[in-house]
DNA sequence: GATTAACCGAGACGGTACGTCACGTCTTTAA
DNA sequence: TTAAAGACGTGACGTACCGTCTCGGTTAATC
């Protein structure tokens, strides 16, 4: 089903077709001067003036800093490899493991997530891309733990939403909220309490 | 022998002293004020007029909007009543559905969080306090857990903290990324998967 | 070779040139609200308004109240329209004259000039201005002064700059500080004085 | 005629007197910091820090910023020697020449007229005070001159205002707004005009 | 000697203006 | 039509100063 037969097809484009290198380097500076500066002391001047751009061509793009940065931010993820160890507890292991090392590492870019969750209570289209994003990262656990349903590692009624909730929803709050430590020894306390015995 | 025998008494207070008045004034308009608008919403010309207070009057007392806003929190939340319904599973129910209703009223205040959280970010002063005032929400359940172990509800060998952090974890999670229903269904699939048969 | 054949030429304007409208705009908004409000009155908030255009817009172009001032009052002063009454007593009657009304006028752009004295004492580039704009108002005198010479009425080896200093000081004089009379009686008194016979 | 014999005779004084010794400090204390930093970079917190005294003693005292400036430059005057050479040159050259060391001093205090005649203009006053102070330093040019038609040196019908308006005028005139020299060459240039032979 | 009224230092207070900064839009010339 | 450059309106920021007010405490003259 190709992207050309919706019913209304796109007008051909006219005038000067859109540099894609400025897309790539506009991507790019965002996601060095948030890491540098916080997404807050990140002016959208300095940020044109870094991708050496001008700020209406980032305009032209993105409505607002914010849809620029979730994009910046899926640019930079790429695609998520798929885990599969063999066994849930394996699976969690990694998949969480590389949850806790993005948090310890001492990037600015730790408050993005931060930023993202503030701006998005005022701007509901923010919002709507957070939680697609937010969903983004449970599509592997949510595949793990079939799996593990499947082998009968995991009980079948389980509700694996709340099963999720239960493993990232912890990680999160101790990230935003208390200050707790986010490490190995953590996790394997978590899990025993959410999925004893793997 | 002098009245004040504290090992450092604070000298005797010089000039006029800052006005109790005021700061019950600044404390309640911030309340009224952050409600209304959102705390991103409300500029310190509005809270000063407001409060019927010049600007400088406030700068005078906190030195940032966010540390005002934590006071002003503080202020409102009076002493937690302690909750303890004789079982552990009774408590919790209490206390998580306190949460529920905070989350599930309309108010603009809803946007208190996400904002310190991001504010905290680049504030350190800030981080502490709010941390502080986590921890605080916290003891009311660590007390209950406590009482259940005691009673033998819970096991002695549990990781208290972890137990919390998988209580209240996924409700922020739910209430700051995924937007995920926080109702009395999602708190009893939790209990049964944290603290199973309560 | 280049259409600019001037030594130095400047580099082509690049982005959206500045609207000439707005300085208009601003500075006949400055002249209204310096007369009305004096220029101490006037706030770069309230001219601002007044002229329909942002702070920004003004400190973009002027670095300071004071000399946006001045440029407005050179920008009102038009043309100085040369006087040649034919003889010297007749020229400097008309031109003090002018100087005369405009003292005795009731506006309160009267507070202008000392204004404009008082910062220019710790402002050296808008004292530069302001001398500037003061010998810009010696030029008609001495043009008088130099027919006058030229037709013997005014002897060849007369130090005009005294000359003029000696008319235009007494009037500033007692305009700033004895508050006494500027009438034409005073100019009458001061010319016997100064050129007698004329 | 005694001060006391006023109708309604000041009441006895109660309380505690003012303290003259701060009377002192605050006005040596307003030259010492006018002459540092301009008049209008003058705080009154910063004065009375300096002075070592509380604001409120100091508006005890003077009811604004000005006027307390005037009266500490009266204190700081002393009384006027009189002059007397035995002829109005000598008289007229020793005067103005004290007028031109003055000027030509490099003390901050320079600012000190130019500030009082801007703030003035909105003050009745101080304009009042200032006038007055101004007047005060016609004195010895007033009598030096009547001595002058004493004695036959000046012409008993020259109006002895418009003369020393013709003297002081030309001076204070490139004071504020020429920046011409002021020196014991243009003092010669000026009376060669205005007391020709003199 | 007690009272009293004005003094004093310290610093809080209302009001007002300041000059700066960032966002997102608009307007120019050039490609 | 896009691009670079930068002007523009809007609106908040945190600071500074003025002149007043409010504390606790001090000093003389009066009672």
């Amino acid at each position: 089903m190709s992207a050309a037969d919706t019913p209304q097809a796109d007008p051909p484009p006219r005038g000067r077709p859109r540099s894609k290198e400025l897309d790539a380097s506009i991507l790019s500076a965002t996601l060095e001067l948030a890491a540098e500066v916080g997404i807050n002391g990140m002016s959208m001047d300095d940020l044109a003036q870094r991708a050496g751009v001008s700020k209406a061509s980032i305009y032209r793009r993105w409505p607002s800093k914010e849809l620029l940065v979730i994009d910046a931010l899926r640019s930079a993820m790429g695609p998520l490899d798929a885990v599969d160890t063999g066994d849930v507890g394996g699976d969690l292991r990694s998949i969480l493991g590389d949850l806790v090392a993005r948090f310890s590492s001492k990037e600015r870019m730790n408050d993005v997530l931060p930023h993202l969750i503030e701006v998005s209570t005022h701007d509901p289209a923010l919002r709507v891309e957070l939680e697609a994003y937010t969903q983004l990262r449970r599509v592997p656990i949510r595949a793990s733990l079939e799996r593990g349903v499947a082998r009968g590692e995991v009980s079948p009624d389980a509700d694996l939403d709340t099963l999720i909730d239960a493993l990232l929803g912890p990680i999160i709050y101790r990230r935003l909220l208390t200050g707790g430590p986010i490490d190995t020894a953590f996790i394997e306390r978590l899990m025993a309490l959410v999925v004893p015995g793997r």
